[in-house]
DNA sequence: CCCTTTAAGCTTTTT
DNA sequence: GCTTAAAGGG
């Protein structure tokens, strides 16, 4: 068996390196730290196939992935498709935290005690804020030592309190939070009036940690259910996730692998625990490994990379940058500017040129910030246009693409243009069969009546879009959409995917996207499409957005006090933060400092460079490993 | 009405 | 840490 297990290699001819090949045979609880560009998708992908094909996870076992992004989550699974296959993945669960602590909530909800039952068709209230309202509206009690207390608590203490709370309820009249706290709870399980039994994701949490506390069975089931469990990002665990994690698993047999990069912990202010890796080295009984290499930049850029991560508060290794390049590929320079005109026409100006001389597209680029995209990218979109790049924002998008019912949206349209393509086509009738006749016995179904009603609504769909009203094209296209849901059934796609029932969920997001579609006359379907997917524009994002990402180059617009205010009393987050901006670039980035800018949103043009934070402690580094800083003061343009 | 104090926004995920 | 609006006091 040893033997055996010794000669097992990756799928697909896929090369790890010697320290992942151990993480992946290493029999006992793992913690992995994989920094920027380890290729910690493919590590547990593999680990997934080794352990399923292998039978270390034996039938009917499964693996459980717990991700904190859902494309995160989703982009796992799919790796395990494509490399592993149907049997391996069928066994392979990937999903949220929220989504498994969700599940687990309406699972076993009748295990809960009368008083803390939700109602079954509960709500998810996903803006905290509108919790307040909630408080004020419903909340009718006079407490005899707050005469006036609607107007005394603050709203964030609250949150605070909500977070932390303790099941079962107790309350104290005179502890002004843990009252109203109570009340809410109460309020919030059951609903009244027109308010209906609603909960937050952390309220899902505590629930189901207070459920497996109270029912061992439940526990005891989901340790026999689960041999192996991989935790993603680990390092952005909170409190309340990391609690669950122990109720379920510490002390049982099933195998924990928690992958993660302590470098690149900037969730910190949301909640993560400080020490997510050390806790759980400690609890379990982990082993401790590291990654060393880096698929992703450029030997100049990974040089850079480890040099600076010298200076961040974790242990540093050298990561050997591994990959088809020459010793001397890479670019990384910081650009100084007196203004933010000149920083924007500059920038548009070069890159116009890059895009020309090396043949990139606007996809091969991306504009990172610190914060405020619209206000440090702003003069630079404008800049761009001029020489006829697009570019946005891609926040206004990036949550609508990953809508399922947006990417099915997506599909359809993609098909009725690319009717050549086979790929597509089963995908959809794939799809299209496990929606609306999943639970038909395979050998009864009629392909070719499925095929004609597909072949019928794309012609409908070519039609109407080629028929279309051009000074009604919301309507019009709105219509179009309304074909595609009616075609998929609506109760169907509510029963696919149970978000889309709430209220209304489902018209929101289709109305959304209708409202971002780019529209002129005479633009095509094909190009309509490509150009809301982001095909044809250079990204702007904030560096919150970019983790996870890579581009050939990226600019970094404001390394400036003004934009890492919290430096003074968050450090160690924002030093992560520049790691991880710095680690998106495959061959070049150039970081950009200007001494005045308009950041006030007020038109108000203010220097942004000498404030007390003084982030140039960072620049430092850079220039310390070789980085050279360019003045682009002299050159002059029209102000 | 003017002055001081207080709070919120700034970076965000989740069915 | 900095900015701004809202709220409270005299």
């Amino acid at each position: 068996m040893n033997n055996e297990a010794n000669e097992w290699i990756p799928s697909y001819g896929v090369v790890l390196e010697d320290a992942a090949l151990q993480a992946i045979k290493y029999p006992k609880n793992i913690s992995i730290a994989a920094g920027p560009g380890a290729g910690k998708t493919e590590l547990l992908a593999h680990k997934a196939g080794y352990l399923i094909e292998r039978n270390i996870c034996p039938y009917p076992k499964k693996i459980l992935a717990i991700s904190f992004k859902s494309d995160a989550a989703k982009n796992l699974q799919e790796r395990v498709q494509k490399r592993y296959g149907k049997d391996v993945v069928s066994r392979f669960e990937s999903k949220t935290f929220d989504a498994f602590s969700k599940g687990l909530l309406e699972q076993f909800l009748h295990a809960l005690p009368e008083k803390y039952k939700p109602k079954k068709d509960y709500k998810i209230i996903l803006n905290e804020r509108t919790i307040d309202d909630i408080v004020k509206g419903y909340i009718t009690e006079t407490n005899l030592h707050y005469h006036n207390w609607q107007n005394e608590y603050n709203f964030n203490q609250l949150m605070r309190t909500i977070k932390s709370t303790n099941l079962p309820l107790v309350s104290f009249e005179n502890d002004l939070y843990s009252w109203i706290n109570e009340r809410l709870w109460r309020l919030l399980i059951k609903g009244k009036g027109d308010l209906k039994s609603s909960l937050t994701f952390p309220m899902i949490s505590i629930l189901v940690e207070y459920l497996l506390n109270q029912n061992p069975l439940i526990v005891n089931a989901l340790r026999a259910t689960y041999s192996h469990v991989f935790l993603d990002e680990f390092q952005d665990t909170t409190y309340l996730q990391y609690n669950l994690l122990k109720t379920i698993f510490l002390g049982s047999d099933t195998i924990l692998t928690a992958v993660g990069d302590n470098k690149q912990r900037i969730m910190g202010w949301a909640g993560a625990l400080p020490n997510a890796f050390e806790v759980f080295t400690i609890d379990f009984n982990a082993k401790q490994t590291t990654l060393l290499c880096n698929f992703r930049s450029a030997p100049k850029l990974v040089y850079i990379q480890n040099v600076f991560s010298q200076t961040l508060n974790d242990i540093s290794v050298n990561v050997q940058a591994t990959g088809n390049w020459n010793e001397h590929d890479g670019t990384c320079e910081i650009w100084n500017f007196e203004n933010h005109i000149s920083e924007a026409s500059i920038l548009a100006q070069n890159i116009s040129e890059w895009m020309n001389e090396e043949n990139l597209t606007p996809k091969d680029f991306c504009i990172i910030v610190k914060q405020q995209e619209k206000i440090y990218a702003g003069a630079i979109m404008t800049e761009l246009a001029k020489f006829n790049i697009r570019s946005r924002v891609e926040k206004d998008f990036q949550d609508l693409l990953s809508e399922e019912i947006i990417l099915l949206l997506i599909k359809f349209l993609e098909l009725s243009y690319k009717e050549k393509s086979p790929e597509l086509w089963l995908n959809i009738i794939d799809e299209v069969i496990e929606m609306k006749y999943g639970d038909i016995e395979f050998q009864r179904l009629n392909y070719i009546s499925i095929e004609k009603e597909l072949v019928n609504l794309l012609q409908e769909i070519k039609t109407c879009f080629s028929n279309l009203d051009e000074s009604n094209f919301n309507v019009c296209f709105e219509s179009i959409l309304m074909k595609i849901v009616d075609y998929l059934d609506e109760d169907i796609i509510k029963s696919t995917y149970p978000k889309y029932s709430q209220g209304n969920y489902l018209n929101e997001q289709i109305q959304k996207m209708i409202s971002r579609l780019n529209y002129e006359n005479g633009t095509s379907m094909e190009e309509l499409i490509c150009d809301f997917c982001g095909d044809y524009s250079i990204p702007i994002m904030t560096i919150h957005k970019s983790k996870g990402l890579e581009y050939q180059t990226v600019i970094f617009i404001g390394v400036e006090d003004a934009a890492f205010w919290s430096f003074s009393t968050q450090r160690e987050a924002d030093k992560n933060a520049f790691f991880v901006a710095l680690s998106r670039a495959k061959e070049r980035i150039i970081f950009t400092v200007s001494n005045q800018r308009d950041v006030s949103r007020f038109g108000k043009i203010e220097n942004t460079r000498q404030t007390t934070c003084n982030i140039s402690e960072l620049l430092q580094t850079l220039e310390n490993a070789g980085v050279p800083t360019i003045n682009k003061n002299k050159v002059t343009t029209n102000v």
